[in-house]
DNA sequence: GGCTTCATCG
DNA sequence: CGATGAAGCC
C-alpha cells in the first residue's frame, strides 16, 4: 500500500498537476494539505472519474485537508472534536485534521500550524495545537494499533533536515519547544518512515518560493510519515518526489510517498 | 511618422507584449493608456534600452498614461492644469492626459473616463471632463496648428463603430450626450484618421473580456486618432492591429496606428 | 463575468 | 514568491 502526503498550496490552482501526478503514481491514498477551498467548491468529480474516493475537510482561503483513496475509507473523522468530545470547539475552527481507515490501517492527515515566529501568538497556538494532537493520538491509539500519521508538520526535527545551520532558539519550524512537542508525540510509538531508509541530509520536501530556494536546494524536510511499530517494520520504501516542484507554477512542497 | 495608441490595461502585466509589439512595429510614438502604475514603479529602463524616450503620468491602480517616443519630445505637459491654470486642481486627480511635441506635431494622449452608466455620477464626470478637454484643446490650438489627439475615448461616435444596434439613450459609450460632447470637440478642427481610409463597419478596437466577445468580433471602435487639417490631409494610413488581442492574457484593447 | 489592483498570509 | 479575497472597472 502506497500512501502519499502533499501540501498542494490550493487544490484548485494545482488541480492539473495533482491529477497528472496521481495518474503517474499509483498511490492508494493521497493526503492533501492546504486545499484552501470550502467543501462545496472542492473539485470532487475529477477524482471520482479517476476511481478515487474523496473525503474533504476545508475552509475558505486557508488550511484545508483531504483524503483521496482508491478504496473507500471507514471511520472517517474530521477535526479534533469528534474524537475529543470535551475539547473546546474552537480547536476545529481551522481545518487541519482528517483521518480514515483503509485496509485496517488508520491514516491521519495533518496540517500542523506554521507558527509564524517564535514567541508570537501563532507560535503559542502551534505548541498548544501539538499538545491537543497528542491527546487526540492517545485516544486513537486505543482503537487502532496500525497508524500512519502524515502531512505537513511545519517542523524539521533534526538539523540535517534543514539546508543550513539555524538558530534553534529563534527559528520557526526548528525551535526546541516545537521539536520537543513533536518528540513527545513520537514517543507514543511512531517512527519516521523516511529515516528508516535514508539517514542523509540534503533531502527536503519544502523550498521557500522566495529567493530561488529550490534551484539552490535550500530546503527543509517538514513533510513526514510517522508509522506505528508494525507498519514501520514492514515499510518497504519512503521517498520524496521532487519532480512536481520543477514544474511551472508549482506548490512550494513536494509529495512524499511511503510504501508499507 | 507613425503614431500608435494602445490601452494596455496595466503596463506591468502587459510589458512583454508591449515590448515585442514595439520591436515588430517601428512606431515613432506609442501612446499608452491605463498603465495602472505610479511613476516610480513604471518599467522605464526596458524602453530606454530599446532607444525610446519615455514620459509618464501615472497613479496607483487606475488610469495612467504614457508617451513612448523614438525622438525626445518637447513641451511635454501632464494633466489639464498645467495648460488651464485657473482650473480646479481636482481635474488632475485622475491621470488621463499627457502631451508633447515631436517633429513640430503635438501629440495629445488621452484616456477619457468610461462613465460607467448613463445618468450615473461617473457619467456626469465624463461629460464635464469632455467639456474641460474642449477648453484645453482651445488653448493648445492657439500655439500648435498640427495636433494628433489620440487615445481611448470610451466613445463610439457612429453606429457602425459598434457590433450591434444599441440604445443611444441608455448605452454608455454610445449615448447621444457623450457623442455630442465629442462632436463639439471635433468641430474645433479634427478629423477621424481611421475614417479617412475606411468607411466600413466591423472594425473595432475594444472587445469585452466577457462572453468571448473577441471570438465573435463583438467589438467597439472607441480608440481613435483625431488629426488637425494639414495632418489629416497628409495622413498615409490608419489601421487597427488586432493581432495582440489574440495572444494569451491580452489587453481588451488593440493598438491603432496612424501614419502621417 | 473577466481582469487587475491591493492587502494579508506563509 | 505565490496564494486568496475584496474592491473597482468595463
Amino acid at each position: 500500500m502506497k500512501i502519499a502526503t502533499w501540501n498542494v498550496n490550493s487544490i484548485r490552482t494545482r488541480l492539473g498537476q495533482v491529477i497528472s501526478w496521481l495518474g503517474e503514481n499509483n498511490v492508494d491514498v493521497l493526503c492533501l494539505q492546504e486545499t484552501k477551498v470550502i467543501d462545496t467548491d472542492f473539485p470532487l468529480t475529477v477524482f471520482h472519474d479517476m476511481g478515487y474516493n474523496t473525503y474533504i475537510y476545508g475552509q475558505k482561503a486557508y488550511n484545508g485537508v483531504a483524503l483521496i483513496s482508491r478504496q473507500p475509507m471507514k471511520s472517517v473523522s474530521t477535526g479534533f472534536c469528534q474524537v475529543l468530545e470535551n475539547l473546546e470547539p474552537k480547536w476545529d475552527d481551522q481545518k487541519r485534521v482528517i483521518t480514515g481507515i483503509v485496509d485496517e490501517v488508520r491514516i491521519i492527515n495533518l496540517y500542523v500550524p506554521n507558527g509564524s515566529a517564535v514567541g508570537s501568538e501563532k507560535y503559542q497556538y502551534k505548541l498548544q495545537w501539538l499538545a491537543v494532537l497528542k491527546t487526540y493520538l492517545e485516544v486513537l491509539l486505543k482503537c487502532n494499533s496500525d497508524i500512519i500519521m502524515c502531512g505537513d508538520f511545519n517542523i524539521a526535527l533534526e538539523d540535517i533536515d534543514i539546508y543550513k545551520q539555524v538558530d534553534t532558539e529563534n527559528q520557526i519550524m526548528a525551535s526546541l519547544p516545537e521539536r520537543q512537542a513533536l518528540r513527545e508525540i513520537l514517543k507514543l510509538g511512531f517512527g519516521d518512515g523516511f529515516r528508516k531508509f535514508n539517514s542523509q541530509g540534503g533531502n527536503y520536501s519544502w523550498w521557500d518560493y522566495r529567493t530561488g530556494a529550490f534551484k539552490r536546494n535550500s530546503g527543509w524536510r517538514i513533510d513526514h510519515h510517522y508509522l506505528t511499530d508494525v507498519l514501520y517494520k514492514q515499510a518497504k520504501s519512503c521517498f520524496i518526489d521532487i519532480s512536481p516542484r520543477k514544474l511551472e507554477q508549482p506548490s512550494d512542497h513536494a509529495p512524499v510517498i511511503v510504501e508499507v
